[in-house]
DNA sequence: CACCCGTGGGA
DNA sequence: TTCCCAAGGGT
C-alpha cells in the first residue's frame, strides 16, 4: 500500500465526516452492514449536488420508501414530487427507472460488479464505482470532481479537463487499495470537500501534503486546469397564475424530457425554445383579466430566465383546460420546481407561506 | 466531445 | 453583485 493511501485511511479513521447513508469505520468494525440501496440513493441524490442540500431528501426518501422495492412499488409522480426542489428531475425520473429494473432484473438486489451497475438507468462511471466500491468493497477507482482536483494536484497534473480524466483515473486506481477501497474513496473525497478545497486549500493540515507535487512545486490552487467556460444567454417568456373563484391555481404537466421534464407548471410561453418566448398578455392561455403581478429571474445552468407574471382571478369552470386546479394551500404537494414556486410566490404571496401543517 | 439538465450557498 | 460550484449522466 503507497504511503498516500495509508495516510489517507489513517485520517479518515479519525476525520471522517459524519452522513445520513455512511456507514464509519468504527460501525464497520461493529458489524454494521453497508445497506446498497441507502448507498445509491445517497449517490444519485449527489449527483452534483451538495451535501447539506441532500440530507433531508434523502431522510425522507429512506422514511417513506425504506427499501427498493418500496421505492419500486411507487409512482412516477410520488417520486417526483418527492425530489422537487432538489434539480436535475431526470435523476428522480430515471431513480424510478432503476428501483423497477433492480427488481424486475435482479430480483430486488443491485448488481455488484461496474458493467451490471453502469447498464442500470442514471448510473454511470462515477456511481457504478462509488457503489462497487462503498457497498461491494470492490477495489476500483473512484473518480468524482474531488477526487479530479485532489489528483491532479498531487501529480500536478497540467493538462485541462476533461480531457485529464483518463490519466486521472489511472492515478486513483493505483492508489486504490484492495482492503478498503470503500473507505479510500470516501477519504479522497472527504479531502476534497474539507481540506483540498478548491479555493484557499487547507495544506497546512492536509495528510498528505509531503506526496503532493502541486504543493512542492507551484500553487495546488492552480489545479486542476479546466477550459473556459461560455457566457450564459438570457431568455424572456411569460407565465400566467390563474386563480379560480374556490381558490384554486391551475397547473399543467410539462412534457416527460428536457427541462423540468415530468415536472408541474402554470401555463407560460414557450421559453425553453432558443428564442426568446413572448412577455405579453396576448400569449395567454385563455382570455380573462389577466394584470401584472411582476418579474422573477430564475438561473438555469445553461441559461437565464426572466418571467413576466401575470394573474386574473375569479376564472369560471373550464371544461377544456389541459390541466388541473389545485387548492392554494395544497400547492406544496405538487411537483413543482423551484422556478414555478416563485412565479406563484409573485402572484400569490402566502401561497408557500410557512405556516400550518400543510404548507 | 459538446451540450443539455437545477438549485442554493458561499466567497 | 457576480461568479463559482457540488459525490454526473444522457445523448
Amino acid at each position: 500500500m503507497q504511503p498516500i493511501t495509508a495516510n489517507l485511511l489513517d485520517w479518515y479513521d479519525s476525520h471522517h465526516r459524519i452522513l445520513p447513508w455512511r456507514i464509519s469505520p468504527r460501525e464497520q468494525k461493529a458489524g454494521k452492514a453497508v445497506d446498497p440501496y441507502r448507498i445509491w440513493l445517497s449517490e444519485i441524490m449527489l449527483q452534483q449536488t451538495t451535501v447539506e442540500a441532500v440530507k433531508p431528501y434523502f431522510n425522507a426518501f429512506v422514511e417513506k420508501w425504506p427499501t427498493v422495492k418500496d421505492l419500486a412499488a411507487a409512482s412516477q409522480d410520488a417520486v417526483l414530487r418527492a425530489w422537487a426542489g432538489l434539480g436535475y428531475y431526470s435523476r428522480a425520473r430515471n431513480l424510478k427507472k432503476c428501483a423497477d429494473a433492480v427488481c424486475a432484473d435482479h430480483g430486488g438486489s443491485f448488481p455488484s460488479d461496474i458493467n451490471g451497475l453502469k447498464s442500470l438507468p442514471g448510473i454511470g462511471d462515477y456511481t457504478a464505482a462509488a457503489i462497487a466500491s462503498i457497498a461491494f468493497n470492490r477495489p476500483v477507482a473512484v473518480v468524482d470532481g474531488n477526487v479530479e482536483r485532489v489528483i491532479s494536484r498531487l501529480y500536478a497534473i497540467d493538462t485541462p479537463l476533461p480531457a485529464a480524466k483518463s490519466e486521472i483515473r489511472a492515478r486513483m486506481q493505483a492508489l486504490t487499495p484492495d482492503e478498503r477501497p470503500g473507505d479510500f474513496a470516501q477519504a479522497m473525497m472527504d479531502l476534497g470537500a474539507t481540506i483540498c478545497t478548491p479555493k484557499r486549500p487547507a495544506c497546512f493540515v492536509c495528510p498528505v501534503k509531503e506526496g503532493c507535487e502541486a504543493l512542492q512545486t507551484s500553487d495546488p490552487e492552480l489545479y486542476p486546469v479546466k477550459a473556459a467556460k461560455k457566457e450564459r444567454p438570457i431568455r424572456l417568456g411569460a407565465a400566467f397564475v390563474a386563480v379560480s373563484a374556490d381558490n384554486e391555481v391551475l397547473l399543467r404537466s410539462r412534457t416527460e424530457t428536457g427541462l423540468l421534464g415530468g415536472m408541474a407548471e402554470v401555463p407560460t410561453t414557450a421559453w425553453t425554445a432558443r428564442q426568446d418566448g413572448a412577455t405579453d398578455i396576448a400569449s395567454a392561455p385563455f382570455a380573462a383579466d389577466w394584470i401584472a403581478a411582476g418579474n422573477i429571474t430564475h438561473i438555469f445552468t445553461h441559461f437565464e430566465l426572466r418571467l413576466a407574471v401575470f394573474k386574473a382571478g375569479n376564472i369560471p369552470a373550464m371544461q377544456n383546460l389541459d390541466g388541473w386546479w389545485v387548492k392554494i394551500e395544497k400547492l406544496s404537494a405538487e411537483a413543482l420546481p423551484t422556478i414555478m414556486k416563485k412565479v406563484i410566490a409573485a402572484a400569490i404571496p402566502h401561497a408557500f407561506a410557512k405556516r400550518g401543517k400543510d404548507v
